[in-house]
DNA sequence: CGTGCCAGGTGCCAT
DNA sequence: ATGGCACTTGGCACG
């Protein structure tokens, strides 16, 4: 039995049919009249109407009304679903703790009720992201700068982890901030951050501790040979070259705003306009050249 | 009419009943084994398995496995959606323009189709927001300061709005911050921005005409009366009294990250603990005193 | 579990 | 439309 459907069921045939479902470990799906409370974060109240619930079975719980991508209400995973009638209504309840949060749905009125066994996988193949990003500036430096050289991923810095740190043709260490779509001031003052702890570092004598103690496991990037050109780039820094402090500082987003390019300006950091997906991936997510091993799409009767 | 569900329809019926739906502006909900695919901003693909994909009237599409609070694909509100068979699946496919974006649910069986008419409100009454931190400061403003008087809210500065503005009791421009829970680095950032631009007002000359031409009439604190004592705070800035530059940044939150305390310390600002909603709520919601204008839950029997 | 950060973030409201 | 930002952000990875 994969979907069992109810119209119209009293409150004891859907609560029966509920508990059913929770022992199951089924998808559940409920339409009805009813109104929503929410307390835990914040607080909500939302009046009576006809709404679409989803109860999944790790704990989530959706309330849909007819607009909208996000839910009116909600409970994240983890929580646990409850069933009760109470005065007269089917009360469903999804609790959890830490941070304690009860979200209470109280139906006057079941319209559907459905249960469904889901099976199949679940992983999603993405491509776009910040690590494609990331892929690039490593496959090709030269995008980011004709002499840059990146050392490390995620490199730990007193202010966090830095996407991508190298040096430059003149060994000036580098400090690389990824962003997969056009970027604001806030990512500004992310590179700011980071910069400013490399420097602190720096100035300090390359080892405030700032750097977690990861053996090279991690975050080392592809070793391609060359390694006796100056190993960490301590030398160079700490005169200041060009501006700043020896450090450079670079976002790499696809574009940037006015008043981000002001701040970047203003600290003296650069821009370098790139896009997540390599050139010839547009909007509508054609491929001019590089045809992908995809076997989905074959037959191009694209009408409807 | 309100919910039509038809169990395992061949293609050509639930194409029948999608193409209604649409017609009549219904919830439609799918459950079946499908593919998805997505391109637009990202692109992905998502292998064959059961899935629950919801189609909104407004445009708005949700593909949901049985995990997880966010939707595996979906696609915004805005987004027309359409039906067809293709290659024996029954294909829905949902568009939107700028950006350009396609989402594809290719299904091979339609276990449960569903239908339904939504009425009733969506209004959703929500407490413990920024907006109710806000009013809190407002309306005691020693919760922040012993000597402050806000003057101003969302001013505008060429770094963004400030949530308020005002002056400490000796004179000096305050600049606040609000976050209606804990604070990360990114939260001092943003002060130090609004901080940074309001001094350099302050230098230039008090006009720097960074503040947007707003006559008044949306950001104003209700005038208590008292508006004979420094009209703007121009006379008293500009000289370093404490620290900076004469102009306080305070960030209120309920509490904050060591990294993010260090970083306002670094840049002489403050941090003030305050949470959203008054105390006597508590996580589970329950109200101390203020016994509020609340008559859904009267009968207190919260067993199961 | 808290800290930090990415996300196809979404949504709201401003210019 | 773009911009800036809040959000019960959610989700993940790491210390």
């Amino acid at each position: 039995m994969t979907v069992t459907s109810v119209h119209d069921p009293s409150h004891r045939e859907a609560l029966w049919e509920l508990e059913a479902a929770f022992e199951r470990g089924d998808l559940i799906t409920a339409f009805g009249r009813c109104t929503v409370s929410y307390t835990g974060r914040a607080a909500s109240e939302l009046g009576s109407g006809d709404r679409l619930v989803v109860l999944k079975p790790d704990g989530a719980a959706l309330v849909h009304t007819d607009e909208g991508r996000t839910p009116v209400n909600w409970q994240p995973p983890g929580s646990e679903h409850h069933a009760a009638v109470r005065e007269g209504r089917l009360r469903v309840r999804s609790v959890r703790s830490s941070p304690a949060e009860t979200l209470t749905v109280r139906f006057s009125d079941v319209h559907q009720l459905s249960t469904m066994t889901v099976t199949g996988g679940r992983d999603l193949d993405l491509h776009g992201s910040e690590e494609d990003l990331r892929t690039r500036v490593l496959e090709r430096p030269a995008l980011v700068d004709p002499g840059f050289e990146p050392r490390e991923t995620e490199r730990p810095t007193s202010a966090g982890p830095v996407d991508v740190f190298g040096v430059d043709g003149a060994g000036r260490p580098v400090v690389v901030e990824l962003k997969r779509r056009r970027v604001g001031p806030d990512a500004v003052g992310q590179l700011d951050r980071y910069v400013e702890a490399v420097r602190e570092e720096y100035r300090t004598g390359g080892f405030d501790d700032d750097r977690a103690d990861t053996d090279g496991d991690d975050g080392d990037v592809h070793s391609d040979g060359d390694d006796g050109e100056g190993d960490d780039g301590d030398d160079d820094a700490g005169s200041d070259d060009d501006d700043g402090d020896g450090v450079r500082g670079v976002l790499v987003a696809p574009s940037i705003t006015d008043r981000a390019a002001a701040l970047l300006a203003d600290r003296g950091f650069e821009h370098v306009a790139l896009d997540p997906r390599p050139e010839g991936t547009d909007g509508d997510g054609r491929v001019s050249d590089d045809a992908g091993a995809d076997d989905d799409r074959r037959g191009r009767n694209d009408e409807e």
